[in-house]
DNA sequence: AAGCAGATCAACCGCCCACCC
DNA sequence: GGGGTGGGCGGTTGATCTGCT
């Protein structure tokens, strides 16, 4: 038996809040103050869920917030804070005058994140990618070199011509590294035109992952394409059945058809545990 | 101009904890 | 001590906006 609603979700209104709302909210405040958000709906005249008037107030109305956009210096409080205390939203919004949590956990998902990406930083830990890596290797048993080597560079000749760089790990605790890797997105093109100490110059993590490959590799007249390694998973399949790619996503395919015949398997093998997660 | 995809952000959901009776 | 409640929090959703083709 879960705990009852805060109120009959069924009747009140829900979605966007309109001007009339918001003057209701703002006058009950005026006169009343904050606090005993579940009677605000009756008392305000308004047919919305205490809770939902709470944060209406606390996220938009509140007098105090700044509605512009972030500066330099809120966004380097921000990614040092989250460095030090992690996804502390409400933590890190009080360091901040003006801006409430849902604001800064916004501008994370939707700036900071994808900015420390491509950086090569992990967002998580707030350390490069090949570092992360290589961490996972030791605590996981793997030596280094082999912890490395879930990095695969995807030969995938896609629609835009683009290189994936994925974790070739399908299943992982540390899935938030998959993630990130899997938005690691270089053209073809660039790679080829640089040699490695060039990118490795504007970018940590393979500046890092450069310094483990082996040495004949890691020369400064490499290019990219030395380290473009063959899809393990389609190498395979190739074994078995010596089919010419189509031009148009082969390594995907060949990836999710791995993944959906491991799937099906294990769901034969394991009906009980399975099927609650496999409704593709 | 229309359609589409990705980005943005307000709002919601459900869990947790402190407080009160 | 235990149940009920209010408020806070982090994660997620979905409507809207924006830019590109």
């Amino acid at each position: 038996m879960g705990r009852p609603p805060c109120c009959d979700k069924a009747n009140v209104k829900r979605g966007p809040w309109t001007a009339e709302e918001d003057a209701k909210i703002l006058a009950y405040v005026a006169t009343h103050g904050i606090g005993n958000w579940t009677l605000v709906p009756q008392k305000a005249g308004l047919n919305r869920c205490g809770k939902s008037c709470r944060l209406r107030w606390t996220n938009y109305l509140r007098p105090d917030l700044k509605h512009d956009n972030f500066t330099p210096q809120e966004e380097d409080c921000i990614l040092e804070l989250h460095k030090t205390i992690g996804s502390r939203w409400s933590l890190i919004a009080k360091q901040l005058p003006g801006r409430t949590d849902n604001d800064v956990k916004n501008y994370w998902n939707t700036k900071l994140k994808k900015k420390l990406v491509n950086m090569g930083i992990d967002p998580v830990t707030h350390k490069p990618f090949a570092q992360v890596f290589a961490e996972y290797g030791k605590i996981s048993g793997l030596p280094i070199q082999n912890a490395t080597n879930h990095i695969q560079f995807y030969n995938n000749t896609n629609q835009n011509n683009q290189l994936f760089i994925f974790s070739n790990e399908t299943s992982t605790p540390h899935h938030h590294l998959q993630q990130n890797y899997s938005t690691q997105i270089y053209t073809r093109e660039t790679l080829q035109t640089l040699s490695l100490s060039e990118v490795s110059s504007t970018n940590s993590s393979f500046s890092s992952l450069q310094s483990q490959l082996p040495s004949s590799s890691s020369t400064s007249t490499s290019t990219w394409n030395d380290f473009i390694l063959e899809d393990p998973l389609t190498s395979s399949v190739e074994e078995m059945q010596p089919v010419e790619q189509p031009t148009c996503c082969p390594a995907m395919d060949s990836f999710v058809d791995t993944i959906l015949a491991r799937d099906k398997q294990m769901l034969m093998d394991f009906p009980p545990f399975l099927d609650v997660y496999l409704h593709y």
